[in-house]
DNA sequence: AGAGTAGAGATTGTTCAACAATCCTGCAAG
DNA sequence: CTTGCAGGATTGTTGAACAATCTCTACTCT
């Protein structure tokens, strides 16, 4: 390895493998257990409401109790389950004001990335875009596949590229919770593709957007899609 | 207690109340064990950079070495504390970058919680700035006294507040994460005073225009301030 | 019959002691 | 100066135990 090269290349691979390696050594049991519950819950098999008994878990997950509550306490943190004491920890119930608030941020959130991003344009490598032009096809073939769940899954990604965009370690951190919350929301909804579907091809223009880089209207667009997004989901909220 | 009397009145006492009976039955020992540490960091007695020794801690807290870890998540998650796994738990080292990236976010909510307030003033109560007013006069009080540190924390809170006035829950708990972080970048400053003065009188007059109903005038105030006071940061951090 | 209550059983909160896995230190060898 | 290798220290995880609290049933009293 030659000592001279280009460090910014250079800078770029280390952070790469810094990544890779900080993925391997997750803490193993007790994460691996909340990566587990995790999909279980963002995915339906544990429903809103439901009770996770200690005991129970502990024989499945075949971890300990006290990993187990290691588990659990991550897993709080991230707003998909809450303690109640010595009653155990619950799926959380989240209502209508659940989904104005976190509608609220959602918007304030996404629209002031897109906006700063018209600022820091030059500076934007090129295929910068690429994540959200991949989460914007699979939405399109899953959609075709009447897989509404995935479709689901996708739009979420999208979204969470697209406040990846302003590399903020902690946008992405609250972005995370907030779309994991809004999962828990969406299973109370009968129908997830009325839900969905729409968002498909709003999402596409987005990205179009984005790619022509016309920000400002870009962000008046996303204003209003998540605007519209929250009225769909209060009003299935209200007819369930 | 009479039957008939004003709802919205009862109300408020109820929910106080409710927040009263949550702070008694705290899952006592691990969060009691992280009150006690939170003040340690956030005060300053651990620096950044801080191992924290399980063993070591446990003889001082007085609680099991599983009820210790169980603080450490929790400080974990609030941004006071990070992993590193087989190595133990720190005080986290914050550098510029993060000083932009946590300014960016306050702007963001901040500014975004100002503007907010235009549209719902009829519908806010009287009395809700009173909290920002207790704020600006402890600061006044304290830089009085020549305690600056306290003046950081009336300032701290002053914000806090500011942000209570959205009535959302998910914004409160963000915002004390974003500020416990940026208590942690201020120990790596020498002279507290020079950083804490100015925004002594700008808080007040951040105040008045609330009071006034001058929210947008506010929301342009707060951004500049916000601007300014990342400003000082980042040339406190260079000087160090 | 219905309301209130006491107690049994189940679940969570917390502690302790032990062992396995990993990291850090210092030292020797190349 | 780097590499490889003990040995000691620290963390990760487990299992069992006991205390504290909740829930539900059955009973008593009016």
């Amino acid at each position: 390895m030659s000592t001279g090269e280009d460090d910014e290349g250079r800078q770029a691979w280390l952070r790469t493998v810094a990544a890779d390696v900080a993925r391997l050594d997750r803490s193993s049991s007790a994460e691996r257990a909340a990566d587990i519950l995790r999909r279980s819950i963002t995915e339906g098999a544990l429903p809103p409401g439901a009770q996770l008994s200690e005991i129970e878990l502990t024989e499945v997950l075949e971890v300990s109790r006290n990993t187990l509550r290691e588990a659990f306490r991550l897993l709080t943190h991230e707003g998909l389950l809450v303690y109640k004491l010595h009653r155990g920890v619950f799926v959380p119930e989240l209502d209508e004001r659940d989904v104005v608030d976190l509608y609220r941020l959602r918007r304030v959130l996404e629209v002031d990335v897109v906006r700063g991003l018209a600022e820091r344009d030059p500076e934007l490598p090129a295929g910068r875009l690429e994540p959200l032009q991949d989460d914007v096809e699979a939405a399109e073939a899953a959609a075709l596949a009447d897989r509404w769940a995935a479709v689901g899954t996708a739009n979420m990604r999208f979204h969470q590229h697209l406040i990846g965009l302003a590399d903020s370690a902690r946008m992405d951190a609250m972005t995370g919770r907030l779309l994991a919350e809004l999962r828990l929301l969406f299973h109370v909804i009968a129908t997830p593709q009325e839900l969905h579907e729409p968002y498909i091809a709003r999402n596409r223009g987005l990205f179009e957007l984005l790619e022509a880089r016309k920000y400002e209207q870009a962000a008046a667009d996303l204003h209003q899609y998540l605007l519209d997004s929250e009225q769909g989901l209060l009003d299935a909220f209200r007819a369930r």
